[in-house]
DNA sequence: GATTATATGGAGGATCCCTCCGTTTTGCAA
DNA sequence: TTGCAAAACGGAGGGATCCTCCATATAATC
């Protein structure tokens, strides 16, 4: 399987037991890097069934390589979905600090939209990935829910947003909105929803 | 496989205008049905990816012909799809018939789950397709909130069923609870939620 | 039965998938 | 720096799939 060849500035663990492993290779991480890349525009613009051949073409790699970094087609699309998914989990992260509370989940949540939008092609590729792995799955929902969770708390504490809605409920209602995904001009209606919906967040509960 | 031959009775308009069209042949009809009932087949078992020459074998069928019927895999999956969402609603309609009110919905709704669940290949396959095509994505709303709005009406005039719930609601649920096919034990899961969804739906409207 | 529009099936060129392996690059030690 | 071996690279190639094209077969009509 696709080994996590530390992207990052490699921690550089020293295996206490046995062997002393040898530095990744400076070129496998390029490579990796540009495959991925490569993959997220080819399969944007031509969906799921996309040529890999094409992607290893764009990026500038032989197709062993792709294949050896990416033993199947889903493990590529699974790859490309976690970094997508990770990306959206650092935007969390950095508009924590950038901006009002409020503002920030708005943005947040329109950044999502986008995503959908530009993404098309991925789209669906991303459905059959989910469908393949269920941690995959998992991971996603954790992610986004802890990005959720991170701009909604700090909006409630500073009493902005309403107490009674959950990290989950949003994510639920972000994906239902979003899945209608077909019809033409279903974007603005969705930035439209979104942005009721959070003001609807800044009132306080209705009487029932 | 003997299929009964004559679907509809051809309606046999005569253009008025220029030529007579010759009436359509048998071996024609005979040959598509065979085709959508192997792909509906293929596509359970292998996912969207089955090779369309699989479908061809299978229904008996040269790929010429195969490729005759159904120019493109989207245009084949969009026939198998209308086709299961059509079956849906007849359903509706023999249930209206059959089945006291309440229960009659309610089988309805399971007969939902249970075709997620035995189609699972075929599901990615239809969110490509849906892609593709938004007719087709009005359509299966239109047929499936009628089919719904059939056997909900019923039921809110037999007083047996809360009024302030509408046919799309009950949609959006639906699809939203099915959403989550990925992990295990979800179907078990989703029948209890459509039951208790039910149940509620007897329920007065509370207080608010 | 003859005629003809229509449908059929499958050969075949192009493309894609994925494995295998000889060559090249990189990290490490001397 | 130089040398070496582990690790990564690239792409050839066998097999499978896609989809077109057309000679042949067949149903509808005369």
């Amino acid at each position: 399987m696709a080994r996590s060849a530390g992207g990052e500035a490699a921690p550089q663990q020293a295996a206490p037991g046995q062997k002393a492993p040898r530095k990744p290779r400076a070129d496998a991480a390029r490579n990796r890097e540009r495959v991925l890349e490569a993959a997220k525009a080819v399969f944007s613009a031509g969906g799921p069934e996309a040529s890999l051949e094409a992607v290893a073409r764009t990026a500038g790699v032989g197709i062993g390589t792709l294949y050896r970094h990416f033993p199947t087609r889903e493990a590529l699309f699974e790859a490309v979905y976690r970094r997508e998914v990770d990306q959206l989990g650092d935007l969390a992260e950095q508009l924590k600090d950038d901006a009002a509370p409020v503002e920030a989940l708005r943005r947040w949540l329109r950044a999502n939209v986008e995503l959908v939008a530009t993404k098309k092609g991925m789209i669906a590729a991303l459905a059959l990935a989910t469908t393949g792995s269920s941690d995959l799955y998992a991971h996603t929902f954790d992610r986004l829910t802890k990005a959720i969770g991170l701009l909604l708390g700090r909006a409630v504490a500073a009493g902005e947003i309403r107490a009674d809605v959950s990290a989950e409920d949003i994510l639920r209602t972000l994906v239902g909105m979003c899945y209608l995904h077909e019809q033409p001009g279903w974007q603005a209606s969705v930035v439209r929803l979104v942005d009721i919906f959070v003001d609807g967040l800044c009132r306080p509960a209705l009487t029932r």
